[in-house]
DNA sequence: GCTTGACCTTACCCACATGGCAAGGTTGAT
DNA sequence: ATCAACCTTGCCATGTGGGTAAGGTCAAGC
């Protein structure tokens, strides 16, 4: 199967599969006579992990990780875990931060007549940071 | 005042300074004979006005946009209100992308035993993507 | 006047994950 | 033979910075 095939049945895109590869996130691809990439059921399997994996949040970095678990048949399923729980704990840090965010904001905002007069609370705070 | 006290007296870094000049977003600044940029208060004021509107989130395209709203006297608050209702759509965009991560995960979390075994449904719903 | 250290300048390379484009080779169908 | 659709590599761009190197400047102390 070649690339373009591949990237249909799995959601990806063929130039992410070329540089999954580059960066070694899979192994090189077998190439027909003429160097076309060639990709077996088995390559859609592991392309499918990383599309899969990608779509839940993780890195390229932690995808890689999980791959290497996903390989292992000694590996404990603590390991899988953990890296889950790691993951987990960075989105509520970035959900949390982001709500914080939207929280000022909203005040702020309440706060905004936003009619035609110049007058703006929002604009206020935003020039109250520093000096005097 | 040179570059270094006014990154001390916002919290921006020298570096980011320098790159915001370079995209337009502060006019350029004024030089001594020896080629050091020199900062007045005026500026120190619209350097804390940005530092202030990354915090809370703008992107710097945005931040643009309040900049100018910002320094036009006749501008309609409605037009900032319209910026940061925008953003805060956004916001909750991302907020609520990331909590639909985040529960996936954590059923997959409390369905994994976390123990010495190789079984995981983690890994077990990363390869379920695709291909029987 | 000289040294030293802290500051400033420009100009690069790096990250992350992806898209886009260009120039050229291959394949398969008409 | 031609044409479209595919493939190849390679380069540039995004956005918001951090790092680092090579060199100029300034002020303080000797």
């Amino acid at each position: 199967m070649n690339i373009g095939q591949a990237a249909k049945k799995t959601g990806l895109s063929a130039k992410m599969i070329r540089y999954y590869e580059s960066i070694d996130l899979l192994p090189e691809a077998g190439r027909t006579d003429s160097g076309y990439r060639q990709y077996s059921e088995q390559d859609l399997h592991r392309l499918a992990f990383i599309k899969r994996s990608r779509d839940l949040g993780f890195s390229l970095a932690e995808v890689s990780q999980l791959l290497a678990l996903w390989q292992d048949r000694q590996r404990a399923s603590a390991d899988v875990k953990a890296l889950a729980a790691a993951h987990i704990t960075e989105l509520e840090r970035k959900i949390s931060e982001l709500s914080g965010l939207r929280d000022t904001l909203k005040e702020l905002m309440d706060n905004c007549q936003g009619n035609d007069r110049p007058d703006c609370p929002i604009l206020k705070d935003l020039e109250s940071g520093c000096c005097h």
